[in-house]
DNA sequence: TATTGTTATACTCTATAACTATA
DNA sequence: TATAGTTATAGAGTATAACAATA
């Protein structure tokens, strides 16, 4: 059942992002970004749980389409510091409603209470 | 969240059909093989919802570990009659109190009502 | 002409191994 | 000796294309 939500759930966000030439990885880097500023490759692939090749791919494709920039890492110069471009964010923002969008629609069928009630008892197993 | 919570399920569950040579798909084949008799490949990509040639592959498997068996369709030369074996049944039922124990210690930590609550809302957004 | 099963092939995604430059 | 980033490569897993047999 999960599988099958999660799925029906991609199939309907993940065009979004393939519009923009991205995909959900990449556009949780943004995000992330956008929260807690210049990051090391290593941490976004700690963070996402990939691998750090992996991660890099995800990187590339960022910096390919200028959404984020690698500038030197204050103190390890084996490091580069990851940061989001004003391009990164800007896109960022356009998809976010886009996306909250395609959430709205995904849940609909269920009242605000029912959407509380199931965040709430996902976010219980995915912790626990 | 529906990502990280089937994430986390399956990283429990895989095992289980790991341990026998078997992964998800080709579980869900037995079961499906089980209830509703003898199919052809193409049916078992169409309810799978895969292609037939990724169907194949995993027809494969079922029949090398004798768990499945290949028959003449009646009616259609072209086609194959995909039957469970006693072999395949017996796997499967070794199976299913496991998975059901797996599934039980996934939701650990959510009652028997929250439970029903959880079941009751994705079914909803699955069937929606 | 279309469909079933099959084969061969290609593509995507991810990871491993090895390299370099630093630490 | 270990780590960050990179490169090249390999392995799943999946799909597409082409073929033979049959419809």
């Amino acid at each position: 059942m999960l599988t099958k939500a999660r799925e029906r759930l991609s199939v309907s966000v993940e065009p979004i992002f393939a519009d923009r030439g991205l995909c959900g990885r990449e556009f949780g880097m943004l995000v992330l970004l956008s929260r807690r500023g210049a990051l090391r490759q290593t941490d976004l692939a700690d963070a996402l749980r990939i691998d750090r090749t992996t991660a890099m791919h995800s990187v590339d494709t960022l910096q390919a389409a200028a959404l984020i920039q690698r500038h030197p890492y204050p103190g390890d110069r084996r490091a580069h510091a990851v940061k989001i471009t004003a391009a990164g964010k800007k896109v960022m923002k356009q998809i976010l409603p886009v996306l909250a969008a395609a959430e709205r629609r995904f849940l609909t069928g269920l009242d605000a209470a029912e959407r509380e009630q199931l965040m709430a008892l996902l976010s219980r197993l995915v912790t626990s």
